[in-house]
DNA sequence: CGGCCAATACTG
DNA sequence: CAGTAT
DNA sequence: GCCG
């Protein structure tokens, strides 16, 4: 289980020059939203850049985990031919404007795919004669920063900026920046915070009042989305730049929790996200269901044939006070947020 | 074959 | 509902 | 895609 132990040490890839054809294939099922073909992919090319020799036979390929005779094929291609015949068929421009636009926030393989049966492709294509939902539009507007990485140094300034105003509205807020931040990563992709009480109630209200806030001082700058679920629950995906000339617009999440969830909000919001899947199957495997919410034991689940596993009955939330306590009930040994990094 | 690296919420 | 996001 |  990929959460069960830590990710181990990086190793010499030895085989690039047939992991670099089987990504570029990847990335043509990733445009084509073909979810499962590219875990399968992932997984294969995973075991391939752990495989400590040069693979030089069709055999030796099948041999590898994750590795089926379809893969084989193509490995024993690309040694034999040093090429892939099936990447010839494929349309680069196409391919290359998918990968594109699926970079723009809110536009996926689907929309992308309209695009380009419109003769769109390029981003000034888009930008004269596409039709764009709000989302696309701030993805457009925003394009080069968005695909930017952060870097740790400016997530804490980020941070420092939305715990000053939490604190401001109500003192003994807990603010913490989860994400790859928290798995110690170098850089990150967006900037997640997640905010709750220890008192249980006092988190109420904090969200629309920080957003007021935010925005009074033009740090937030866009809202993309703003759930507000319920007194316990809010939830914003937006826009901020920090003061300064020069500045980058990041992307920004802010999450409010009411703190009986705050060992399972934690633990999902700081994921990876391969680690919080990996540990859900593993619940349900054991009859017990996670999610940012909470963890409960006792749950059923009828197979049908139409709708797969569906929950007969919930369960029973189970009170956890830390990360520690949900490894715990799974039966796992505790990782460090930097070692769920899978 | 069907499950798999999930469960849940919003937009249009 | 499909699509996109977390 | 792979696997049982």
């Amino acid at each position: 289980w990929a959460c069960a132990r830590p990710s181990s040490l990086p190793v010499k890839n030895r085989n690039k020059h047939i992991t670099d054809i089987l990504e570029i294939l990847q990335k043509k099922y990733e445009n084509l939203g073909d979810q499962w073909r590219v875990k399968g992919y992932t997984k294969a090319i995973s075991s391939i850049k752990n495989y400590p020799r040069e693979i030089t036979t069709r055999e030796e390929a099948e041999a590898i985990p994750n590795i089926g005779k379809r893969l084989a094929d193509k490995i024993w291609e690309i040694i034999s031919c040093g090429h892939l015949r099936k990447l010839d068929y494929m349309d680069n421009d196409v391919q290359t404007a998918l990968n594109v636009f699926t970079k723009i926030w809110g536009a996926g393989p689907a929309t992308a795919h309209n695009w380009i049966a419109q003769g769109l492709y390029t981003l000034d294509d888009i930008r004269a004669k596409a039709k764009l939902n709000y989302h696309q539009s701030i993805g457009l507007k925003y394009y080069d920063d968005f695909n930017e990485r952060i870097p740790r140094a400016e997530v804490v300034e980020i941070e420092a900026v939305i715990r000053e105003e939490a604190t401001a509205i109500e003192l003994g807020l807990e603010v913490i920046t989860c994400g790859s931040y928290r798995r110690e990563k170098p850089t990150c992709g967006d900037v997640d915070i997640l905010i709750s009480h220890p008192n249980g109630r006092s988190h109420q209200g904090v969200y629309h009042k920080l957003l007021r806030r935010l925005q009074a001082k033009d740090f937030l700058t866009e809202i993309l989305v703003n759930q507000d679920v319920d007194i316990d629950h809010q939830k914003l995906l937006g826009v901020c730049k920090l003061p300064e000339e020069g500045r980058k617009y990041r992307r920004l999440d802010i999450i409010v929790v009411p703190y009986r969830e705050w060992a399972c909000s934690l633990l999902y919001f700081t994921g990876s996200g391969h680690f919080n899947r990996s540990m859900r199957l593993l619940a349900r495997k054991k009859r017990m269901h996670l999610s940012e919410h909470a963890i409960s034991v006792g749950v059923l689940r009828k197979v049908t044939a139409c709708s797969g596993n569906q929950k007969l009955t919930r369960g029973t939330p189970v009170p956890t006070k830390c990360e520690a306590d949900i490894f715990a009930l799974l039966g796992l040994d505790y990782l460090e947020p930097k070692d769920r990094d899978c």
